[in-house]
DNA sequence: TAGATTGTTAATCGATTAACAATC
DNA sequence: TAGATTGTTAATCGATTAACAATC
């Protein structure tokens, strides 16, 4: 007879235990940490670390507590040491690569914008439909057709792929990221994206978050 | 005797008992009755708006409950109706006013991303503090000089500042902002804002999104 | 040692979902 | 009327915070 629950034996299991929001914190917490690095700091608390972010400390503790026991009683966390405990466990330690599909206005901008390769992501390739762009390169980044899409996606190894298509097409260029093998989309199209349950999609819109401030101008 | 409860009087005490996570989701449901509207439909049930975004139903209901009877009991909810009412909830009923603080590379993509406009939004002014920028316009908006930033807050009448300046002068210029009596801003600089109670800050990070991202590649 | 801070448990708070009587 | 769907209550689930013994 086997037993009620087998023990986190893996990846998925362990991920479906750990809060959505402390996944979110954890790259939080290792941005504040690189501060911390650059500026000498060999110890930090998690009152310290709490406040930086505007969180509380208990909640500081308890997200890292998920992971293992990072921290000595009486003095902090080891800034060095928990810096790089937190990227392993994100897994942004070993190249993340990405690539855009959709090189419009918003697609142009995120190759220029250059805020992911600093942070040490991969933007390996681009994509479009239109031909006067396809074989061009914005930024140091190839412009593909979306034809080659499954092709260059498997060929080149992508992680995760950044959307940025018009709203129409988002749904359909979703299904072929997906048929590639794409498991992570960061969606910035405003449509909500049907995938299968080993997909997962982060959603950023910005007229949304526009719409929901307004609610609170007095 | 005062009673012990007084009665939700003005908007600030009602504003405390919504979710914000409800305040988000009006305004993915005030986008998805907008296709319904171009698609002429004139009602719509509470499963269906759900299935558009993979929410529950119930969730729809509830959400919607909080501001008042919107639906008819075996009908649904009037398309054109509903849509009237969140918009006048969430306030983008009245032509809300941006500005931009940076214009850099983000935030010369944000002007040139037009995606504001299209939604009702109104971008106003932009401010940069780079000499060859300022008195120049950009996307039909023009770039002011940070140090006008209170003066033509104040007489332009900004509802909501956009910030996308360098890291180090976040904290800086978000306390000019506040000064100047901004009381909603959009974030996109990597860091923390810490502010007054009264002024609400959305964050959007994209480092951080990719980052967690990577958290659940298999 | 005395002081500080962790890891963890219990208490609180908030948000989601199921179920169903009321209503059209 | 019969069928459908709302608004709402109760049950569940998940996340945050307070408190403190254990530890350096």
């Amino acid at each position: 007879m086997p037993e009620k629950r087998r023990a986190l034996s893996n990846a998925a299991e362990l991920e479906r235990r750990i809060p959505k929001a402390v996944i979110k914190r954890l790259s939080l917490y290792s941005r504040v940490l690189q501060n911390l690095e650059i500026a000498q700091r060999e110890k930090v608390s998690s009152r310290e670390l709490a406040a930086q972010l505007g969180l509380n400390s208990a909640q500081v503790r308890k997200d890292l507590a998920h992971f293992g026991q990072f921290g000595v009683p009486g003095l902090g966390y080891y800034v060095a040491d928990l810096r790089r405990n937190i990227k392993g466990i994100l897994g942004t330690d070993r190249g993340v690569r990405l690539a855009l599909v959709g090189v419009g206005n918003l697609g142009s901008a995120l190759l220029s914008y250059g805020g992911f390769q600093r942070q040490g992501f991969q933007m390996i390739a681009a994509f479009d439909s239109d031909r006067r762009k396809v074989g061009s390169s914005r930024a140091g980044v190839a412009i593909h057709d979306v034809g080659d899409l499954s092709r260059v996606i498997r060929v080149e190894r992508v992680d995760i792929a950044v959307l940025a298509v018009p709203v129409d097409h988002a749904q359909g260029v979703c299904d072929s990221l997906v048929d590639a093998g794409i498991t992570a989309i960061l969606n910035f199209v405003p449509a909500y994206l049907a995938v299968p349950d080993h997909v997962k999609v982060h959603y950023v819109d910005l007229s949304i978050e526009i719409e929901s401030l307004s609610y609170y101008l007095r």
